[in-house]
This record gives structure tokens, C-alpha cells and sequence, in this order.
DNA sequence: CGCTGACCCAAGCGATACTTATGGCATGAG
DNA sequence: CTCATGCCATAAGTATCGCTTGGGTCAGCG
């Protein structure tokens, strides 16, 4: 810019000195001789000298000229480089996704999900970073990561009518007061966990109402889980006297194995690791919990950032 | 060009990711701020990415911006370097000036202007070969010197009218079949020379006419030297007996001082080397021969050329 | 809740750049 | 010695490109 020489015309300049003349520079360029012609008149008015002589079947370069268009091959060159470089990244050979999970997702569907990717686009460079969603959303809007995974606990008043069938639609939708955006990937049942000594504990495939375990000590795991466990207990008219705590759910489900406890683990959580010594029931009544991934705007027109979408959508369409 | 990515839309990309935002961008570049916005659309859409994303205070780059950013700032350090490098050659404290001399005026006048050239423009490499007139106007036409330092004898027959002052004008003249041209830079008056105890070499001031001597002999020079002491001696009525040749001035010179011939020599070769055996004395009727210096057409534009040429003529204007 | 700052979109106009047309100049062939 | 060809420069016309103007939306802040 400041430095008074105009990159494109160095350019031209450069097919000026492969083609030997003016006019034989204009027809590689599709282009008239005079079209040539003027912008050497400018490159040269830039320059302050000189570029080329004129002879009669041609041009010859002047020292400056031979200086220039040293310059111009080396700019010619990055610029093939950069359009390589691009297409790397557009074609996804190339090209780097960050991400960020809440564990239970980060040990099932986003594994799933980037073993996916990194058959498709061998080249991708996927990484992944641990965060609860409060963090991960953090990370995301900081820069640090391209895509969020999260999740969040439906309201407790359940508006019966919005069926889940609809709520799987890739969609975006605004989050809050940001350019975030968040799409829905799809659901995680919340199941209950006994020991398989429980009177409870049978039969395995029906759903059993929470209100059966209103009389049992408790086990909470993450702060927005254990607000999800006291919203869903008071909706079905009880207080859960909750005893323990933790977000880690190997270490709540070797509490509830040894019959300390009774839990609410989400399915991703027991998809990862379940624990032989407990038994699991479905609920009945409660909504799963939605899982989402988040990014920024229009993030999702970036190659490496759609790809990974779309490898997370497809890891969840699969059974895990 | 081919590479589908426009050079100049680099660097005011590279202005964005600087500035941080596309309004602070155009505050920058003295724009409005949609040039800049259309000018990112386009590069986006030749780059097949997005290369920010649109943050509500401002843009962040993607990896392909990233990438891209990489580049532009390499080529806008090339295009730095050139400038710089043009610069240097536009102020002469850099460049290469090749020139032609023929022996006499490469031992002479020629060293005067280089010498005064080097003082001038230190950064300047000025290179001397030496070539005879004939060889030197093929080295320029080849491209091989810059400048050639030539001389030519004035036709035998002198219109007296055209007097030596006009005859100076930097003017210069078109010459023969090509695209070279040539201004007279000098003269060189012929001078007798004739060994010390020849009759003829009192007084050495005084001109003596050539027909004094038509009845010695003669040494000859270079081939068109000869063919102009022939012409000169057939316009004062004889046919010199030429026993010897050389273009060599000092070998010429130990034959006239052995008292083996007398001669015809001009008086740059005698300034350049004068053997004491001689004697020297101006011709009676004879006009001196012309020096020029030739280029290509429009050459004397390139600053290193017009400084060459301009050192020859003040080096050729002051004494010797 | 208005205000500011940032970006986008659409439309209009002006400068840039390419074309057409013409001429000069050097070279090579008829 | 014309004549023809190929090269480049210049001038004028035109069309495109690019910048501006004047809308509008969205997010953040006092």
C-alpha cells in the first residue's frame, strides 16, 4: 500500500518479462498492447525509472526492471503458495478444530465424532478440551476453541406438546446476548441408578416413576446437575435428601454400587462407563436432557468448523 | 494473476487483521468503511472461506485469515524491498554501468569519468572494456555495455562552414539502422608526430602542413585510422609510403622516436602514454576527430546511464 | 432504554482501466 | 526501394469496477 508500487501490476510486469514484449505479454493476458502498454507506463512512473528498454523486436530489462521482477517472482510465488494453502483448508485436507466438551460427551459421542472426521479428512487436526458448558461457552466466545458441546436440562414444567421428534432439526439458534450460536445434536435420558441390590432395581426396561425413590439418600454430580436433581424431585413432590456429591461419574456410581446412594445419571455418562455393581432404570416423566454444540455466528461457513459439525451430527444419528 | 487471489486485496486484508476491525481498517486507508467490507467479500469469495468472523466489536481471523495474513505480510515486506531496492537505484547509490571504450579514451578521458562518477556515486560498480569503435556499437546492440565510447574521422572533404563550437551539443543524433543514438562528447585533434631530430620537428607549436611530410614514411594506425590517413593525405596531394602498422600507440610511437617512420596520431593516444624519442606538432588544415558516447534510445533515462553520460561531458569539458 | 459502534445491503456516481483507432519506427521480403 | 509485418506509444471512447452515500440490524454500554 504505502510503499507506492502496486502489487497487480508487478504481476503483469512479471508476464512483461517472461513474454519478452508488450504485446506478446497482452496476448497471454487476453488482453489488448496498449492495456500493457499502460499499466508498464504507471509501473514505471511508480518506480521513478525506467523498467524495460524498448527495441525494436521488443523489450529489454534494465536493471531495475531486473530488480523487480525478482521481486515480482517472489510475490508470484507466495501468492501461489497462499492459494495452495487455502485450498488445503477449503478442501479440509488441511486445517485445525478446536473443541470443547463436557466430560460424559467428551468420552462417547465427541470420540465418536472425531474418529469420524479424521477418516474423512485425514489432514484435520482435531483437538479437544474438557469444560463444563458454562466454560466451554466461555472458551468458545474467548477464541479459544471453535465449537462448544454442551448441554442443558429442559425447564421442569415440561410443555408436553414440543415432541423431540422436531427438537433434532440442525437449526440455529441465537444464545443469549452474543453471536453465539447453538444447534441441537441431539438427547441424553436422564436414568436412575440404584444398587443392583435395590428393591427397585427390577424390572430393567420399565420406566419407574421418581417418586419411588422419594425415601432414598442421594447422590448429586454437577452443580447444574444437582439443580436439575432438586427441580425434577420437587416437580414430582418430594425433597431428595441428597448425601453426596460429584460431578465425576465413575466415583457416583461406586457410591451407588455400594448402596450409599440412589442417582440421576444421564445415558452418555453410563454409555462411558458403567459400573457392574449398579442397576439402571429409565424415568419415567422426565425429558431428557438436550445436548447442543455451539459456535460463533457464522462460524459454521468455515470448512474445518461444518466438517466437525457434521461429524458430530452423524456420531450422534449413530447409535453411540 | 492465475492464482485466482488479488495481490492488492492482500494488503488491505492485511490492513483489517492490523487494525483489528473493517471500520478501523478504512479509517486507516482513508476509506469508507463498506470498500473495506466489499473488499473482504471478494477476497472471501475468491479464497472460497471465510477468512474473520464478525465479532461485535470488530473481526477475528479464522485460520485461513490467519494463513492468508502469513502471506500478505511477506508480500507486503517483498513489496517493501523493492521499493527500497528501486529507491536506491533511482538515487545512484546503487547500480551497475557498463561501458566501451576504445584504448585511447579508456586510457584517458574515460578513467577521468569514472573517477568523477565513483565520487559522486559511491554505490555505483562502473565496468570499462575496451572495444574499438566497430565492437563497441556491437556490444551495445547485444546489451552487453550500457554505453560506448566512440570516435569517427570528419569527411575528408570539410565543409569549412561547420565550425568545431556547435559541434558540442549533448544533442542526441539518431545513428544509422537501429534504435542507438549518439552525441558528440569531444574532439580529438590529430597531431604529427615525428622523431626528435627530424627537420620537421621545430617549431612544436606551429601547425605543419601534411605535405611536408609526403615524402617519409609513414606507420599506420588502426584500420579505420589508416583509411583516414590515406583520405587526409590524398586531399594534400600524395600517397603516403605506409611501411608500418599498429594500433598500438606506444609501439608506434618507439618506431617515430627510432626515426623509423613519422606519423599520425591523435592526441588522446599521445596524452595517454608520449614516449620522450617523439616530437609532436598540430596539422595545418585537418579537423580533429569527433568523440561520442552511444546508447540505446531512451536509455539515457535509467539514472545510472544519464549519470555516466553526464561525467563524460564534464570530464571531457574540463582538461585532461 | 436510547446511544454508540460495528457490519451489511442497495443504489448511484465517478475514477479506473480496457478497447478501438491511429501513427511512428525498425526490420525483412519482394 | 517500396511494401508488409511486428512492435510500441498515444488519444479518445466506453464500460466496468470501486468507492460513496444512505439506508438497516445487532450487540454492548451508560
Amino acid at each position: 500500500m504505502s510503499s507506492g508500487l502496486d502489487a497487480q501490476r508487478l504481476l503483469i510486469f512479471r508476464e512483461i518479462a517472461r513474454a519478452g514484449s508488450l504485446a506478446s505479454a497482452a496476448r497471454s493476458l487476453g488482453w489488448t498492447q496498449p492495456a500493457v502498454s499502460q499499466h508498464l507506463r504507471h509501473l514505471e512512473r511508480q518506480a521513478g525509472t525506467p523498467l524495460v528498454l524498448r527495441r525494436p523486436r521488443g523489450v529489454q530489462l534494465t536493471e531495475a526492471g531486473q530488480t523487480l521482477l525478482r521481486h515480482a517472482e517472489a510475490i508470484a510465488t507466495r501468492l501461489r503458495l497462499a492459494a495452495d494453502e487455502l485450498d488445503a483448508l477449503v478442501r479440509l485436507s488441511a486445517g485445525t478444530v478446536r473443541l470443547a466438551a463436557f466430560p460424559s460427551a467428551g468420552a462417547t459421542v465427541v470420540p465418536a465424532a472425531m474418529g469420524l472426521l479424521a477418516d474423512r479428512h485425514p489432514g484435520l487436526d482435531v483437538r479437544l478440551r474438557e469444560a463444563e458448558p458454562p466454560q466451554a461457552l466461555a472458551l468458545l466466545a474467548a477464541g479459544e476453541v471453535d465449537l462448544a458441546v454442551t448441554f442443558s436440562h429442559p425447564a421442569p414444567r415440561p410443555d408436553a406438546a414440543s415432541g423431540s421428534g422436531a427438537a433434532l432439526t440442525p437449526e440455529p439458534e441465537t444464545v443469549g446476548a452474543s453471536d453465539l450460536v447453538r444447534m441441537v445434536v441431539g438427547e441424553d435420558p436422564l436414568m436412575l441408578v440404584l444398587p443392583r441390590s435395590h428393591p427397585c432395581a427390577e424390572p430393567a426396561d420399565v420406566p419407574l416413576p421418581l417418586g419411588e425413590l422419594a425415601g432414598e439418600k442421594w447422590v448429586g454430580g454437577c452443580e447444574r446437575c444437582t439443580a436439575n436433581l432438586l427441580a425434577v424431585c420437587a416437580g414430582a413432590g418430594f425433597v431428595p435428601d441428597i448425601r453426596h456429591g460429584s460431578d465425576d461419574y465413575v466415583l457416583t456410581q461406586a457410591l451407588i454400587a455400594r448402596g450409599l446412594a440412589v442417582g440421576l445419571l444421564p445415558r452418555l455418562a453410563l454409555d462411558a462407563a458403567l459400573d457392574p455393581g449398579v442397576a439402571v432404570r429409565p424415568t419415567a416423566g422426565l425429558r431428557p436432557r438436550v445436548l447442543y454444540v455451539s459456535h460463533h455466528r457464522d462460524a459454521d461457513r468455515v470448512p474445518a468448523v461444518r466438517g466437525a459439525v457434521r461429524a458430530l451430527l452423524d456420531a450422534m444419528a449413530a447409535p453411540v
